[in-house]
DNA sequence: TATTGTTATACTCTATAACTATA
DNA sequence: TATAGTTATAGAGTATAACAATA
């Protein structure tokens, strides 16, 4: 018979809710003709300090190889811009463009104005609570990812 | 420069959390010898009244063909049991074995135990708040995924 | 004709290794 | 010798299609 005091897992409660918000987002992607690592990317390059195409596949937790088909896409779209460093001739550094912005901009205001299907279903201090405790968890996974790396985003 | 006012996506936050969770799960399942997927089998079985294999993929999100595999592999250790359906000759009824069941419990105590590592990042209060909505937006998406499906479990 | 469980095939991702150009 | 970026290859995981047995 099963045990009716244990909670279910973590993960098991989490990975179902992560499928349903990533199919959610697909029709949103595809809509703007953009992937979704591409508009990780976009999001990544907008919000952060992230200059080196390495730097940016540890801050979305990719491997360095399997972005470089999504920025050359973005970079012939225009969405992207990629220099060459004065400094170290070996490194490209990535800045997002006003209509990379703009596209990323439309892009998360859909998908956020779809989430409120889902957090319509918290009351207001639920919502606050949950939104800050997720964002707690998943600032600790920042910080003990970047331990393991070496700390620098440029 | 980016505005201040959006809050990141919940696909965003989310992801790298689950990333972590399934992470540490993994040496918990490798040291009982177990796969993620027979887990889940595990755990569903255990837990609800799915009893047929199309059932049980439905209930897990998981194609009928590729939980096959698995489900040799735990009826091999004894761990479930597939029994034809004497009412209707095509359908393998699933069952959970007392084997099974003290496995499933075993990696489940010592996931959770491991989880208490995150959890431990909120307040007592915020801790309650945030399963329950959690458990809410879950629940959420078992309705919306029943629907979809012939509303029976078994 | 439709459905359950199964197998075989093809396809999509991802990780690994190897290469270049710089340092 | 080590590193940033790139390319090519191989592997794992997944979905699709087709099949046998039964309804």
């Amino acid at each position: 018979m099963a045990d009716r005091s244990r909670r279910p897992d973590l993960a098991a409660m989490i990975a179902p809710l992560l499928r349903e918000l990533i199919a959610a987002e697909e029709p949103v992607l595809a809509a703007h003709g953009i992937s979704m690592w591409g508009y990780v990317v976009l999001v990544a390059l907008d919000g952060s300090s992230v200059r080196t195409q390495a730097a940016l596949a540890a801050a979305i937790g990719a491997d360095k190889t399997r972005i470089i088909r999504d920025l050359d896409e973005l970079q012939e779209r225009g969405l992207i811009e990629r220099t060459p460093d004065p400094d170290d001739r070996r490194v490209r550094l990535l800045a997002i463009t006003d209509a990379g912005r703009a596209l990323k901009n439309a892009v998360q205001d859909e998908i956020q104005r779809g989430e409120e299907h889902w957090l319509s279903e918290l009351s207001a201090d639920e919502r606050k609570t949950f939104l800050r405790a997720l964002g707690r968890l998943s600032a600790g996974d920042r910080r003990r990812a970047a331990r393991g790396r070496n700390g620098d985003t440029t």
